[in-house]
Order: structure tokens, then sequence, then C-alpha cells
DNA sequence: GATGAATGAGATTTCATTCAT
DNA sequence: GATGAATGAAATCTCATTCAT
């Protein structure tokens, strides 16, 4: 019955189905300014539409609800960050490097974009937001897929155990580094520390000798 | 204004200032029960005391609120993990085999109450999550500092990065794992591979030689 | 789904399955006063709730909805009208006094309580005014069916045509000059008038000689 | 700040101010079929627009607005009826019979096009209705003054009452006919008793003997 | 004349929360 | 402890109306 929120795969915000450019990242501005400092269920989309400069009637014609609204901003995010990742790990060839990146971006992407990250914390349920990681970013999924596989045929990654097992230290570290990084508010510790970060990452997901 | 759930820092569920104690048992149950299933903004409370055949009334008098019930809820089952660590953990002497046993045990925990982790995905934001972790279950966490102190004091633990930071990798993975065992509904495989996991994790953690 | 209004049969407000018969009142008090000075889809319920000192969702809960809220204020107006017409005709034998009793009744009512007429008049449709009238004052209308049904019998009132047309007659005219005395905002000159006016109607529906 | 239909004095449908009239016919059509069939406000003039095959952009510049659209298309069917009164009165010298004639002419006309009356009875409130009445139509409420005026001076109409108390019986009546009429949804059955019905009005118009 | 987008208003619904009994 | 009633807030939806192209 109502608009559904394009698939968006690159980068760039595709139009959605119709919506203004400017008017969509006013929108998905405010949504990113005000989820991310208050819960889900403690924000009105009436705020949201009045700090995009838009009526209640827009937000509900392009992206069919609350909820919609927020994931469709919060994939724009995400899809970014996929993005980046691929294009960072261009020209690196050596495995452990490729890895070194993907974790290296990612924290980066959220210091640089704390809110993101707090919208998540913030307003999005862990359960709802698993269902959304694997239908909405293929792109951001599979490219650590790709180069999890890649680790396994090469021998040096940790055979033991399931290849989504090594996934879930690679996301659970870092995510979870992300997160205490934010709540104690720590500036640029995250990224400058991220190599021994990385290599005790490294020391658990590698094959051991 | 409201009536605040009081403090629990024993397993033995407390007498929630004068509710007796069956009727609390039937209402956080009912709690655990619908709040894993459905979105915290999903629920109603009317269900909640109607499943726990209570009045709207006595919630409000007892928890306070809607979230109140919620976390006053989630505290009982955690005290309960924290209970459960504390008891395993003694008499073990070997500093590496305390460590595994709280892995195990948180674990095995959830594998076991599987809803206590389905309602903290389903219905916690992370933030909220993060605020009461540390205000309300002093005993889980300062058991997790203890252990962790004393690695480091005897130097087996990395001591390159804060202590804080250990933390972050043990409950970063512990419960992502968790959280995509629970996804996948894998039965008994996330305790039977507790130990591969656990050397994984110790990889990190352990001071490299 | 929700609340239906009661069928009110009797001239007393009913008590409205649970609603307080002040509050009852108050609001049907604002019905009239709001509903008969503008159209129907120019009244806003929140201005009858806050004009009757309720909240929006007390109307919707005992009425259920705009439409519902104005025809059972309505039907409880007119419930007053019928039962004020059986009293009235007490006691007399003589058929076309008793007419004429009817007749002046009518207009009597709405002389007094132009509110109602006026109501009527700004935000019901003949339509759907018809369909209520059947469904919800059988007394008001079958009052009249005995009436005339009993002067057809003695041979009084012209047998040439369907009965029902006499009660068009009645109701065309009556209705009629209650509209424009009205709109031309009178005073007492339709009622003082009312035995002149009779007398015309009688000759249109009496049996010619 | 809107545009107005303009007055229509004549039958045939003038140019709305350049709006062309084959364009015309079919919105003013449309406005009859949707009106007449569901309330006022149940209809959107969307709905209005695409039946008529116009963008809704024309009916908001050639008619202004939703209640002018309504009033327009109606005024320009009522202009009919006027217009065929006229045309049928003539050559008729005596005076009942153009007296019944008028009766006659009205109740054809909306038997043979119930959508009029329909329309009216689902789509507009007698208040409203009376104040367009007289701006909007004075042809046809003029030449009803006219042969009531008539009648009077002749002495043939009771003059113990109003002018316009006689107007209200006879609208009153034959309004309330046609309405009953339609609901009941019977063929030609008003037209064919139209002598009978006359009759009955004329006994309470005439002058008493 | 037409098309598309945006807006403001208000109907309706569902709840958390409060109050009185 | 319980029950019933009331309230305020916000989600959602549908339109009339306006504006720009």
């Amino acid at each position: 019955m109502n608009a559904v929120a394009e698939q968006s795969l690159a980068g760039q915000p595709p139009s959605l189905n119709g919506l203004n450019l400017e008017t969509r990242e006013r929108i998905e501005q405010a949504v990113l300014e005000i989820f991310s400092g208050r819960e889900f269920h403690k924000v009105s989309l009436i705020e949201v539409a009045r700090a995009a400069n838009v009526s209640l009637q827009t937000i509900y014609k392009y992206y069919g609800g609350k909820e919609a609204l927020l994931f469709s901003s919060l994939d724009a995010r995400l899809s970014e960050l996929a993005e980046r990742m691929v294009d960072h790990l261009q020209g690196i060839e050596d495995f452990k490097e490729r890895l070194r990146k993907t974790f290296w971006v990612k924290l980066d992407y959220f210091v640089h974009k704390p809110q993101v990250a707090q919208l998540i914390m913030s307003s999005v349920y862990v359960n709802t937001w698993r269902k959304h990681e694997q239908y909405h970013n293929p792109l951001l999924f599979g490219t650590f897929m790709k180069v999890l596989a890649e680790g396994r045929e090469r021998g040096i990654l940790n055979d033991a155990v399931d290849e989504k097992i090594l996934l879930d230290y690679i996301f659970g570290i870092s995510w979870r580094l992300v997160q205490t990084h934010l709540h104690r508010d720590q500036g640029k510790a995250l990224t400058d520390n991220a190599n021994v970060y990385f290599e005790m990452l490294w020391r658990a997901i590698a094959k051991p000798e």
C-alpha cells in the first residue's frame, strides 16, 4: 500500500522512487541526528519531519513508516561503508593486509561517523538488525565472506571451525570495540590502536602454527 | 514518582518491596515469554498483565513502568547467571581454566535459557543495555574484572592494551556467538564447541610469547 | 471493534454502555452546539472533545466515530420528541385532534430546540437521515403510522393513495415549515400559526367529501 | 482566490470561462454519477477527475474546489429543470393548470433524472442548499413566485397565510414525494399518480370555499 | 490543459500511564 | 491487590488544496 524504500546497492544514495535527492539527504540527516540521540520509540516522526523541513506526509509517502524510514536511512550509511571498504581493498595483495584493512575501515568509519553507530545502538534491536543486515547489505556481508573464503583456501585461517564463526569473531570484536569506544568518548584512540587490536583478532582467527 | 525495582544482588529473586514471590515469578515469566518474541514497542503491558494473571496496576505499582519491568525481569535473570558463574568458579585454581569457565558458563546459560538472550536481542537497545549492565550488575561485571586483573598481574594476559579492551574481546565474542547461534537455531552446538571457541579467544587475549 | 451506541428507546438518555450520564450530556450538548452551526465535515472531533471537556478517546470509546457520535446525539433528541408526542396524545379522543396534536408537537419541539433542526439541516444528508429515521426511531415513526391507520379505518382520511403518501404530506410539510421558519428566524410565529397550517394540511389528507 | 463558477441563467451550459464544452459535460456527468452514489465527503476529487478523464488541476482551475464543483454541476441541472418548466408553461392559461404543470414537471424531471435527486440527497445539506437555491436559481424560484402571486391576486389561493408558506407546501410536498419515491425505487408510479397528488396539494393551498 | 510533488488537517487507532474506588 | 475509566501522545492514512513546471 505504501511506496517502499528502494534497495540501495551502490554507495551514492539512489533517488528514492522520485524523491528529490537534496530533500532525501535532509531527511536522512535528520534521522541520523534524532534517532542517534534518543531511543526509537522516544522519537516522533513529526519532529523528524520538522527537522528535515518536510511534511509528515512526504516521509510516509517515500518511506512508508517509522521503521522503514530508520532502516532506509541506515542502509544508505552502511552502503557507504561497504563501498568504502571495497574501494580501500583495491590493490592490496597480501591476505592479512586485506583483512587488516577491512577491520580498520570499519573502525575508522564509525569513529568518523559516530552518529551511525549511535543510531544503531539507541534505535535498533539486534534481532531486527540482523534481519536487515542480511537482506539489505549483501555487499558489506559478501565482501567479508569472500575475503574469509580466500583465507581458508590458502590455509591461512583457522579451519577448525565454520567459516561463519570466523566472521563472528571479526564482527563481534569490531562492533564491541566501536561500542565501548563511543561510550567512553575517546577521540581517535580506536583507529590509533587499530593495529594492536587487529593483531589480537588475527591470533584468534589465524590457523595456529 | 514511580516505585522503583529493588536492586537484586543475590540470585534468589528478592521480594520486590512486598510483591508476593509467586506473583512476581508469574509476571517475570510472562515478560520473558512475551518480550523475547516481539519487539519492546510491539508488546503492550496489558497482554503481559493478562498472561501473568495480574492487573495492570500491580505491574505499575511494583515495577513502575514498561521499561523498568523489562529491566527488572532481565536483571533477575542476569543475577542468576552471575551467581551461577561465581558458583562454578569455586575450586578452580588455574587462571586459564577460570577464564574458560566463565566463557563456558555464559554460553551455556544462554543456550539453556534462549529466551533471555532473545529478550535482549528483541527488546533491548545496546545503549540502554550498557547503562544497565554497569549499574545493575556489578556482580557479573565485577567477577570478570577481578579475573582479568589477576591475569594481568601474573603476566599471562596481553598487557599491551587496556584491561577493558580484553573485556571487549571476551564480551564481544561471547555475545556474538550466542546471537548467531540462536539465529541459526543450533541446539547444543555452541557448548559442544565451547573449548575450540575459547582457545581462539584465548590466543587473542593471552600475552603473545 | 468499537463500542456501539446503545439503542435508545426511552426518552431519558440511557447510560451509553457505562458512560457517565453527566459526561454524556456534556458531550451531546457540545455536539448539538457545534454541529448545528457548522457542516459535518467542517467540524473536528477534537473541538467537540474540548467543548465537552473530555478526551478524544472517550468519544471514540463510547461512540465509535464521528458519524456515530452525531447520530447517537441526534437520536437522543428525537427520542425526546417521540416521547413528548406520545405523552401529549394521551387523553385526546377525536382523530383530527390527535393528528393536529402530532403536528403541533413537532413544530413546537423544533421551535424550542432550534439547534436540533439546525444540526439536521447542516450536518445530515437526507439519504443518511432516512436510513436512521427508520432504524433508530421506530417510536416516532410508529406513532405516526398508528394514528394514520386509525384514520383510514374510520374513513376520515383520503384512501385514494397509499398510507405512506399521507405520511409524506405530513412530514414533507411540517419539516419544510420548520426549515423555512428557522431560516427566517421568526420567534414563535410557527406555533402561533400551527392551526392555520394544520387546517391546510388536513384538507390535503382528509377524504374529500 | 479561487476561480468561481460562472452563474448559469440559461439552460444550455454556458462555457465555464473558457472550459471546453465537451470537457465540461464529461466532468459534470462524472460529478452526477459519483456524488449521487456516495456522500460528499466520501467522494475524493481525484476519482471524479479520473472518471471525467481530466486532471485534478482542471477541476480546480475552472470550478475552484470541491463544493463549488458540486454546486456548479447541480446548478446546471436545476437550470435545465427551470428552463423546462418555463417551456412547459407556455400556452397554458388556466391558473390551476399552470400550477399543476409546475408540479408535474418537477416530479417528472426527478423521475427521469433520479441521479440529480440522489445527488442532492446524498451530498447536499439542507442548509447549504437553501443558500444556493436562492442565490443561484432565481429562475426556478422566481417562476414559482410569479405563478403564486398571480393566484393570490385572482383570489384563487389561500390568502390567510403568507405567500411563502404556500411555496413551502408545494416544495415540501413535492420534494418529499420525490425522496420517498426514489427510496422505494418505484419506476413511473410518481408521475402516474401526479394528478391525485396534485389535487391533494391543491386542496391545501386553494382558498377554501 | 496536464503532471508531479508537497502540505496541512483531521479521522482513527493503539498504548502507556494515571486516578479513583 | 484489583477494576474501570480517562487521558495524552503518537502512528498511520486519506484528502482537499496549492505550487511549479
